[in-house]
DNA sequence: ATAGCACAGATTGTTAACAATCCAATATTA
DNA sequence: TAATATTGGATTGTTAACAATCTGTGCTAT
């Protein structure tokens, strides 16, 4: 039972982004897409017209597709709109965990502490992300966790592209002390602490650097075989 | 400078949709769309893919595209999400809006009003959701707009398939009131407002018809050209 | 030397024919 | 008669060739 090829190539690029092995800014050529997943171009253009939609590529008509360079206004914008929607989906989760939710947000911390340990930062930024992607799993509504999946992917670029040179991303406890607040079902101190937290990440972000460069695609989409 | 054609018939669709002449389930045939727009069968394609992934549209594989429709459950988060944001777009309204953002407000109230005068439901109904897509582009914060946009565009569906026999869909001032609200730069009372409006929508509609029932194509998207 | 132009290669966009799949109507069999 | 096979038409999915557009390089002319 494999998966359609298309979201195989999506996700192999939203994977590369998370990760920042895929910086903002970054050609997206249809031959070379093609070559790398062994399919025709076809198949490459319609996930390019998917992550076009989500917002996470730029497409210029008769120029190609480039992954998406967020500016410091965007940035404002899209943290702005996940305040708004992860306070309800924390809410939310705050509600809805069951004790197994728990536990899989407890094995996340775990996972993010590992990878900070090893300082693997491309780890710690995909699994920085996670968190709140599980969090809004949690929640139980698709709707906005959706939604969150986007904003997140854009964040990574953002952190990517204004916070390169950063040591820490997310100060080491806050998403262990959000955990605490839910597993107290304590909504209010859950709420709050999201709020600072994303103001927090927001804060860290140096709205002055430009550096795109990047590295050969190849290099950095190859091992996408399951 | 016309558009692409690409976005004229995802345009169609989508206020066909607004207003309610094209209901949920209705099939979308690539070639009935592409004798529509006098296009080829690609451009038909991509326009549905587009509507797929702003939801509206469901595309199940080798067998068509379709109007969604929205579940019960689906509709309590598409509401839950609308209220997420909304709150915080509402306040940046207040917070943004110019005289001419106001005017602009007023001229809507009155044509809101001119159509229900003449009990021209349709046109209700699409202006009714405008207002709200308008609010959001005052608040100047395009992320959200852009997700608002999907959310109201879902919530006409939603509307008509479980509302369609209703009188009032919006009780006549409640905009009104709002708009007065952010006139006097009342945060909390716009937010309050606007939150119970809301509310008031959501509990409107009723959970146990199910008719989808569905004209033709053509008659239904008959006048594309501009 | 530099600005403008023209050409060549590469990349994206379009088209139409072909293949695979689904659906409904008809025929077949217990 | 009811259930199941079969078959033809229609619809969606794929492919590869062709057309349009862009980018960079080298040439020409001022």
């Amino acid at each position: 039972m494999d998966k359609p090829l298309e979201t195989i190539i999506v996700d192999s690029i939203l994977d590369a982004i998370a990760d920042q092995r895929l910086r903002a800014g970054t050609k997206l050529g249809e031959q070379a897409l093609s070559d790398l997943f062994a399919c025709n171009r076809a198949q490459v253009r319609r996930a390019l017209a998917t992550l076009t939609a989500y917002q996470v590529v730029d497409h210029l008509p008769n120029r190609g597709a480039y992954v998406a360079t967020p500016t410091p206004q965007d940035a404002r914008n899209i943290f702005q709109a996940r305040r708004a929607i992860e306070t309800v989906t924390c809410r939310n989760a705050v509600r809805e965990a069951t004790d197994d939710d728990i536990t899989a947000l407890r094995a996340h911390l775990a996972e993010e502490d590992a990878a900070k340990g090893r300082d693997n930062r491309p780890a710690a930024v995909r699994l920085s992300r996670g968190f709140h992607v599980l969090l809004g799993r949690i929640g139980r509504n698709p709707v906005l966790a959706r939604y969150l999946e986007e904003l997140t992917m854009r964040s990574s670029l953002i952190i990517g592209l204004y916070a390169s040179g950063q040591a820490t991303l997310c100060a080491e406890d806050e998403h262990a002390q959000i955990v605490e607040a839910i597993e107290r079902r304590d909504e209010a101190e859950a709420q709050r602490l999201l709020d600072q937290h994303l103001r927090h990440i927001e804060s860290g972000i140096a709205f002055d650097d430009n550096p795109p460069a990047t590295g050969a695609l190849s290099a950095v989409l190859g091992d996408w075989r399951g």
